[in-house]
DNA sequence: CGTCTATTTGAATGTACTCAAAAGCGGTGG
DNA sequence: CCACCGCTTTTGAGTACATTCAAATAGACG
């Protein structure tokens, strides 16, 4: 499995030299997930992060209803995994899965804290990276609070264009908060307004 | 001022030395602020981010038709500030006002900089502070997606008993992304339930 | 005390959901 | 390669959750 996505990533952020990507790569693991292949569920441990290659994942949790709610998509590029578990060693709430056949690279639990240790540069990769995702999901909870359905499906389509054609409509109103049936409604009344 | 509430929030995460503390003491200054005071307005840049060490502060926004949603609420121990606008040096969409007369430390940008260079080991305090804002605003998130306006509150006076104290239930509808009215008719029908 | 803002209450409205049925689409097997 | 099955999307009617508007009451603060 070629790594070069994952270190070009890195390299937007920190400096490492060679001995350095040597270690890193050694603790990784990649994997290769087929549609529809689950990550993680329900009730398990999250034992590693995970940066996808390619591919789409989906982080979700279903309700007392058996309704799902997308908390985050994943595609090349992104870390996914549930943090909460992943740091506390509990069991998950979330399940996580492919909607497309997928290739990532995990590293553990046990060998993120090596790398924390040997390669201190890391603590501020994952800041900037935590940083830039706290940003975002701040947006996205500012937007929830004041926008409506059709406004926050606007905002999802403009925001992420090419991520969209990615989906199903079922899997962007589980993202937006709303149902399918909801969905398809809004999609009819923005034709006429075009 | 008196910084050792901050030195014990940053000891539960790093090991400091004396020369360590003197510098970041250093970085740091102090500022008080009046109830209704704004720390940060709409279109101005974010240029530090704040600790508190006693006292309350809201960070919100305001609509298009006028209405406040409240992204967070900040009380002793917390950080805020708009790290977007701090980080790119780009205006705010944001407010920050106080909720109750309020004592904070304030680190600016240069400063910010200037402390993960010397003190390296404040990269790792960082990267599990947002680690940990981040995994709180994801349940949020998803508590947003999966609840009704009932449960939210429900969840907002458990999860944050001492804080509900605090605050006006205009501040909580706000927060919970209800109206006030709303979230009046939602007390109502608990005290019946009870 | 008086003023200003927050909260309560009630009626009418709107946004989004439920239920149900039909149509569309995609993958799979014969 | 077509036919069928299952899942997604569309459409419509009725419903529920939450808002708007308005007015009255309560509370906070100077």
């Amino acid at each position: 499995m070629d790594a070069t996505l994952l270190l070009s990533h890195i390299d937007r952020h920190i400096q490492l030299d060679t001995e350095e990507i040597a270690l890193f790569l050694s603790l990784l693991q990649p994997k290769t997930l087929k549609r529809k292949a689950f990550l993680l569920t329900q009730g398990e441990i999250c034992h590693a992060e995970h940066f996808i290659l390619k591919g789409c994942l989906r982080v979700y949790t279903i309700d007392d209803n058996g309704f799902e709610h997308i908390v985050m998509f994943g595609v090349e590029e992104w870390w996914v995994g549930d943090l909460y578990s992943f740091l506390t060693q509990t069991p998950t709430q979330y399940f996580i899965d492919a909607l497309e056949d997928t290739e990532i690279l995990q590293i553990s639990r046990q060998n993120l804290d090596k790398l924390y240790q040997q390669v201190p540069k890391f603590e501020r990769f994952f800041r900037i990276l935590f940083q830039n995702a706290f940003i975002a999901q701040q947006q996205r909870i500012q937007q929830n609070l004041s926008n409506t359905a059709e406004m926050r499906y606007q905002d999802f389509i403009t925001r992420y264009p090419q991520l969209e054609q990615r989906l199903s409509q079922k899997q962007v109103a589980a993202y937006l908060g709303i149902t399918p049936v909801f969905l398809s409604m809004l999609r009819k009344k923005r034709q006429f307004k075009k």
